[in-house]
DNA sequence: TTGGCGTCCTGGAGGC
DNA sequence: TGCCTCCAGGACGCCA
């Protein structure tokens, strides 16, 4: 499930293959994937484009084109690009410099949105809160709430870019209870848990992602941020804190892995 | 406004 | 071996 990381090491290895290239052809095979526009008028629109940047804000990738036009990709669960044919393919973007790059979806929740550019902006405000990496994140959104603390750190106007995942991952960084209500968080903690999600996610950029069954980077490399992972998939394991056995949980409708003895 | 649940979607695992 | 059921989860819409 492409999360920051993941999302992130997309996007740096499309980079040198994208940008400053313009696109020759464009094939949308899957008319899910431009709803509701239909694919053949986003195809049409796309080609002729040169690619000015490729940027990332939470989960989404941004193409940024000569024309001004953004082309807003979201990977959803299995969305991925691939300089390869590949199976599953859902579009195809054929460059100028004879190479293509390939999009695939094994579940087909991936959408691709073109969008003017000014209305970028009040599109992802309205979805995303601040970047957890940059320096102005805080956790603020979560005063009073009564929400379990998994599900409030999982809504993307809190925590843009965190999944399932990494929101275990960084509750445990942080030892505090997935289904804590959020807004009894005193201040060490949700100091705590600012930390752990940022720790978690910059692990997992480092390692470049998790790869777990479809991720993979545009070249085909596997992630391995999955070997580090502290509970998620782990349940039974020892902790690496306490050694007490992971458990499993539901929060919010999502498996949730944590540690019962040291997250409180 | 908030929180919970259903929906979309497909491949893989497990049970019979 | 083949069929069936369940599970995985990001975002969004709907309802209480």
């Amino acid at each position: 499930m492409p999360e920051l990381p993941e999302v992130e090491t997309i996007r740096v290895a499309l980079e040198p293959l994208l940008v400053g290239r313009r696109i020759e052809r464009t094939e949308i095979l899957d008319e899910r994937l431009t709803r509701p526009e239909p694919p053949a008028a986003v195809a049409q629109q796309l080609t002729g484009e040169r690619v000015e940047c490729v940027q990332r804000r939470g989960k989404y990738l941004l193409l940024r084109l000569e024309s001004g036009r953004v082309l807003l990709v979201h990977l959803r669960m299995t969305g991925s690009f691939r300089s390869e044919n590949s199976l599953h393919t859902r579009a195809v973007l054929e460059l100028d410099d004879g190479t293509s790059v390939t999009y695939r979806d094994v579940r087909r929740f991936g959408t691709w949105l073109l969008l003017d550019e000014e209305d970028v902006d009040p599109y992802l405000t309205a979805r995303l809160g601040d970047e957890p990496l940059e320096r102005g994140f805080t956790l603020a959104r979560l005063a009073g709430r009564r929400a379990p603390v998994k599900a409030a750190i999982l809504d993307q106007r809190t925590v843009p870019g965190l999944g399932n995942i990494y929101a275990d991952e960084a509750l445990w960084r942080a030892r505090v209870h997935p289904l804590r209500p959020a807004g009894s968080l005193d201040d060490e903690e949700l100091a705590r848990l600012r930390r752990g999600i940022r720790n978690a996610l910059r692990a997992g950029i480092a390692r470049q992602g998790a790869t777990l069954s479809d991720y993979a980077a545009p070249d085909g490399t596997a992630g391995s941020m999955q070997r580090e992972f502290k509970v998620y998939g782990r349940s039974g394991e020892p902790c690496d804190r306490c050694g007490t056995p992971i458990e499993k949980t539901r929060v919010a409708g999502r498996g949730t892995w944590f540690c019962p003895s040291c997250q409180s």
